[in-house]
DNA sequence: CGTTTTTGACCGAGA
DNA sequence: ATCTCGGTCAAAAAC
């Protein structure tokens, strides 16, 4: 692995050497235009597909974010989707969340370039390759196939899917972008502090962790970001006590960025709502894992029509099992909101949210 | 000024 | 008994 990483880089450098374009009016030109140009290179690259992006990176990458994202979109792409039907095939284990989804970066990144299709199947391909734990493939496969299959219409997941969809559409609208109260109010509906932070070992990117603010709730959740912002994986444990806090607003402009990410999921009917989730959760999806293939459905609507969507492996702690979907519910949508608004710019994003 | 985030240290579980 | 690792605590810093 480690001479695999040795090569990433040097893959890598180019890539910082694009800024090229002088021309870069913005940031988000500037990640278009490595994205873009990636593409055509990666299939010439077929040496990425050694360049594992697995590689542990640590937070002074933030500079480097630029490069690894391209070299994990270029790993995306460059992977066949055969792989990923052949993963099909596995048996749907589920998994300890570990964290290793690269996949959403690279599908958040794509999403932005509007290139998404072509990668996200190849996405989740690189992950494996990245990953070669049988867990862990059979963790992605699953989710693969959830995606390329048509899931079980699960409301929670159909939910995600339109909070998604909403989300990306306000992605779309540089309206959206407008930070939503302050990353604290999760889209999900509920506020949580962070309490933690660390470098997991197995996981590529650190592990954040969140305690709902909620004075008795027990809820919490671990959640793993790229460092672009995009949430690799979200692992809720417990089950909250007591309703959403109800946003303070939703209905006029504030509402667009706020509310349709995850509102749009049904959080103004929340609780009613989430209490449907836990009983559908528990027993459609194991009540463990859920999948965002749904993302790659908001990728999709904006982007192209493809179905296959990046992932976000949401897994709730044991705890979960009996009832505390409704955090998944809740957590997925906001999330992914959140991954979104890093999207746009990680750095920023601190700042923005806090007051 | 109050709240949240950051981050190193500490603790417990498992190997 | 020791080591490793994940999770949590809590002081300091940032907003």
């Amino acid at each position: 692995m480690e001479i695999k990483e040795a090569e990433r880089i040097v893959v890598a450098k180019p890539v910082p050497s694009r800024p090229t374009r002088s021309t870069f009016g913005s940031f988000s030109e500037l990640l278009e235009g490595p994205v873009n140009a990636s593409p055509p290179n990666v299939c010439s690259e077929t040496a990425v597909m050694a360049i594992r992006p697995k590689t542990v990176r640590f937070k002074p990458l933030v500079n480097c974010a630029l490069p690894n994202q391209t070299e994990l979109s270029r790993t995306a792409v460059c992977n066949s989707s055969d792989d990923v039907s052949k993963s099909d095939n596995k048996p749907t284990v589920i998994y300890k969340p570990l964290a290793r989804l690269v996949s959403r970066t690279t599908v958040s990144l794509l999403e932005n370039m509007g290139n998404f299709d072509t990668s996200h199947q190849h996405t989740q391909q690189s992950v494996e390759a990245q990953h070669p734990s049988q867990d862990k493939q059979n963790f992605i496969s699953q989710i693969s196939s959830n995606s390329n299959q048509n899931l079980p219409p699960l409301k929670e997941k159909d939910q995600t899917i339109e909070s998604f969809r909403e989300a990306s559409q306000n992605l779309e609208d540089p309206k959206y972008f407008p930070p939503v109260a302050g990353d604290r109010p999760s889209y999900d509906g509920y506020n949580w502090r962070k309490y933690g932070q660390k470098q997991v070992k197995g996981s590529e990117y650190p592990r954040s962790y969140y305690k709902c603010t909620h004075p008795n709730c027990p809820v919490k959740k671990k959640v793993e970001r790229s460092f672009d912002g995009q949430i690799a994986e979200i692992v809720y444990k417990g089950e909250h006590n007591h309703p959403k806090p109800q946003p303070p607003k939703r209905s006029s402009s504030a509402t667009q960025g706020l509310g349709l990410g995850a509102d749009g999921t049904g959080q103004d009917t929340n609780n009613t709502v989430w209490n449907t989730h836990l009983s559908e959760i528990n027993e459609g999806s194991d009540g463990r894992v859920v999948n965002q293939n749904d993302l790659g459905v908001v990728a999709d609507s904006t982007c192209q029509a493809k179905p296959l969507p990046p992932f976000i492996p949401i897994s709730t702690g044991a705890n979960n099992t009996d009832g505390g979907t409704s955090d998944n519910s809740c957590g997925i949508s906001g999330e992914f909101d959140e991954g979104r608004k890093a999207l746009e710019g990680e750095d920023e994003q601190p700042r923005k949210r806090r007051r």
